[in-house]
RNA sequence: GGUCCCUUCGUCUAUCGGUUAGGACACAUGGUUUUCAUCCAUGAAAGAGGGGUUCGAUUCCCCUAGGGACCGCCA
């Protein structure tokens, strides 16, 4: 048995997406679940629209996610000339030929064949004709010979058996007029150089599939495995592109999803294992299985997302968190100051209670990270003179505390409640508003321990 | 238009001929709670339609409808 092989092999000629991020889940996936190798091939060769910050953000997402790659990258572009190498092997050998045929006689081929609604395939002109007939001017490409008679069948790990007839497949370009290689080409020989098992992708690529296996057997070479995944939709049902909002894993990051809760949710957009919903690590490489993977397109849809998020906020080891919060703090809000780490670091435990997404321990944990509170016009009006007086006397009698902690605030704010003829809302939202300017956020008494005494009365005695 | 693929609650899905069609998210209601949440309980919610095959179809086959992908000298 050969050592399994899968490989990611996006273009980076815009931002990765989820939908390449599951593609690239998948394949890692299988390859660890077989023991395998999981390799990253940079299609670059549109020299045109490919950029390097496209390869980095997408090293970058991959690792973000945590699926790392064996090996180093593999770049496609420098390996062009593997690439024309077999193409000549195929001219050589009367499986491919030289087409002569202008960029304008094509073009009117098509426009012919569209006028009269039929499909357009290109008519194999110089299949067979002599080269002395080529006319001097005109560059030619090289085309795969591709089978006439019969037809193809994939069996795909996912899809089944898909049978086509050979003659919808045409003869397609492999080398362009300046000598540089196509893409199914490229992709054939590269997956054949890198000892590829399984080829597992987005399902946009089955027609492709067809090419590239008469490559396959063009060259005498062992034909891979396929797996053609469904694709992600947009909530309207259309495939997700990169100029969709949210696709891309930074969109995620930036509100502070956790990179294990996007790969949970991707794992289980599109396969399942039975009722289970959360998968660690190494869960998922244990049951990952084509069998699983369903056959139909599925939607994103947010609130899973920040469920599964809100589970690992809860779920995930509490320093952990911390470290990835002050990490997200840093990136995308501000710099948590030494002095408040430790105070933040105790209160995170009632914080997290509260979040879907770091972003919201951010947003409840304002009144720690900032030393002045600014309250609103219509919070204000709620402090009567009555609370006022509350204030005052809760100050007077948290002064000589030496706890500070609930169980001796709780007599306190009991007591108050007596003496002023009021409830719990009648000390609890006057004090909560004053020391964090908001009616919303955590309880209070999480509030007074994780500010301390000093703060406490510093803010209360402003009012 | 041609080729190929898909179709179970709003969404992600379980079921591999016999189930009161299950779970999760979202939603609704109630409870816990000082607020907002959490948490707990309960509820509403699905086999696109039509033919077969079968003792029995969500499950197998065919047709129709709807949706999607591809049809580049892009990848």
């Amino acid at each position: 048995m050969k050592k399994v092989a899968t490989r990611f092999a996006p273009s980076p000629t815009g931002p990765l997406h989820i939908g390449g991020v599951r593609t690239a889940l998948f394949n890692w996936l299988f390859s660890k679940n077989q023991n395998g190798s999981f390799y990253l091939r940079i299609e670059d060769t549109d020299k045109e629209r490919s950029k390097d910050e496209y390869k980095d953000q997408i090293i970058k997402s991959l690792i973000w996610i945590g699926i790392e790659n064996d090996g180093d990258e593999y770049i496609q572009s420098t390996k062009i000339q593997n690439h024309i190498k077999v193409a000549k092997q195929l001219l050589d050998k009367g499986l491919a030929y030289k087409c002569y045929c202008s960029n304008e006689e094509i073009e009117e081929q098509k426009k012919r064949a569209k006028q009269k609604k039929i499909p357009y395939i290109y008519d194999r002109k110089w299949r067979d004709k002599n080269e002395t007939d080529a006319p001097k001017d005109v560059k030619p490409t090289i085309r795969f010979k591709s089978k006439i008679e019969g037809t193809s069948i994939l069996k795909d790990l996912v899809q089944g058996k898909v049978e086509i007839q050979n003659n919808t497949i045409e003869d397609f370009i492999i080398l362009r007029n300046d000598e540089s290689p196509t893409y199914n080409l490229s992709a054939s020989v590269d997956d054949h150089d890198m000892n590829i098992t399984h080829i597992i992708r987005g399902d946009d690529h089955k027609i492709n599939t067809f090419k590239q296996m008469q490559i396959y057997q063009a060259m005498n070479w062992e034909v891979p495995n396929f797996a053609h995944i469904p694709l992600i939709h947009t909530s309207e049902g259309k495939k997700l592109s990169k100029r969709d909002k949210a696709s891309t894993l930074d969109d995620y990051s930036k509100i502070g999803i956790l990179p294990e809760a996007l790969r949970n949710y991707l794992l289980r957009l599109g396969w399942s294992y039975k009722d289970k919903e959360i998968f660690s690590k190494e869960e998922s490489i244990k049951y990952f299985n084509f069998e699983g993977i369903g056959k139909s397109p599925s939607k994103l849809d947010f609130n899973r997302i920040l469920s599964i998020n809100e589970h690992y906020i809860k779920n995930i080891d509490e320093n952990d968190l911390f470290s990835k919060f002050q990490k997200y703090a840093q990136t995308y809000k501000y710099k948590i100051s030494e002095d408040k780490t430790n105070q933040l670091k105790q209160s995170l435990g009632f914080l997290k209670n509260k979040a879907k997404t770091l972003e919201d321990i951010f947003k409840n944990s304002q009144y720690l990270l900032n030393d002045t509170v600014k309250i609103n016009q219509d919070d204000l009006k709620l402090i009567d003179e009555k609370s006022k007086k509350i204030i005052k006397e809760f100050i007077e009698k948290i002064l000589n505390l030496n706890n500070f902690d609930r169980s001796e605030l709780e007599p306190i704010v009991k007591s108050l409640i007596s003496k002023f003829d009021t409830n719990f809302k009648g000390v609890g939202q006057p004090l909560r508003i004053v020391l964090t300017g908001s009616r919303f956020g955590p309880g209070i008494y999480d509030i007074l321990t994780s500010l301390g005494k000093v703060q406490v009365v510093e803010r209360l005695k402003n009012i």
